[in-house]
DNA sequence: TATTGTTATACTCTATAACTATA
DNA sequence: TATAGTTATAGAGTATAACAATA
């Protein structure tokens, strides 16, 4: 045998493969409040799809309190609003400023790059590939999970 | 859109699937010191190829204190042993024992049951292309990385 | 002098619990 | 009474630094 049996694993390799993303990501992302996770949120934000800061916490693997200090460090550099949702006026509707827009157009490019740093090895049919399996994989709708629905 | 932006973003699709194969890898391992990661280096320990406790840690993503710990428990609990590796008395050799090496038998077969349940949404073809796939990430050796290297 | 592994310590990150305001 | 979000605090997890043994 002339490789390591934990390489057969799916669970190593899931697990190197995260761990070599964000570092990637984080290296990229190095300006932005929250790094990875900020990225997400400020994606989220933009794309208006913040129903609540739980629903996103959920999505996102993240706990609650976690996502409140995560948005006040996005809020604090100006690139996310929070204000009372009119419907429900516990819950607090995210949305990006301009600045916001324009940080998550100018690090999507930089982010692409990294990622395909990462899926450097594979052949651009098989990124895509990778892609779609994951996203398969993950968008699963099962349990009590309705963090996959749109706002 | 009617489906969450985040969700076409790779890092995203990654981490909810290796945090969806760590919470049903911890169920099944539950009674494993170290959970998943205890199982890789028990994984290690059975396979004689943990060269030294720091080369294995970084494959396993690893501080060498957090490995010291983690041997610490797996040794505690009788399924693996270290002595002094005779070639260089300043590393250790890691070796499982017989209760090691069945507890892994034991496992394997539930952890296995555990990962397809993760794998669920795909069809057999593909876990086995994703498998493949993320092995073949995984395994790059690029960088000053000795730690795909066998003992 | 450099390196492996250990130990002690400090730090970061995360989750728990208590609170405010809405519902 | 229950829930969204916040805050404070405690706990888990991780990394840093100092050390002993060996090279």
């Amino acid at each position: 045998m002339t490789t390591p049996a934990v390489e057969s694993d799916l669970g190593w390799a899931l697990g190197a493969v995260f761990r070599r993303y964000v570092r990637s990501a984080e290296r990229v992302l190095a300006g932005l409040p929250g790094g990875p996770r900020g990225y997400q949120v400020l994606t989220s934000a933009v794309e208006g799809e913040a129903c609540s800061q739980q629903t996103l916490a959920h999505r996102l693997g993240l706990d609650k309190t976690v996502m409140t200090y995560l948005i006040d460090d996005l809020e604090r550099a100006g690139l996310v609003e929070r204000r009372p949702d009119p419907a429900d006026r516990r819950a607090r509707l995210l949305s990006a400023t301009a600045a916001g827009r324009d940080s998550l157009t100018a690090t999507a490019a930089a982010l692409r790059r990294a990622e395909d740093e990462v899926l450097a090895p594979l052949a651009a049919p098989e990124r895509d590939l990778l892609r779609d399996l994951l996203r398969k994989l993950a968008t699963r709708e099962d349990a009590n999970e309705a963090c996959n629905a749109p706002c």
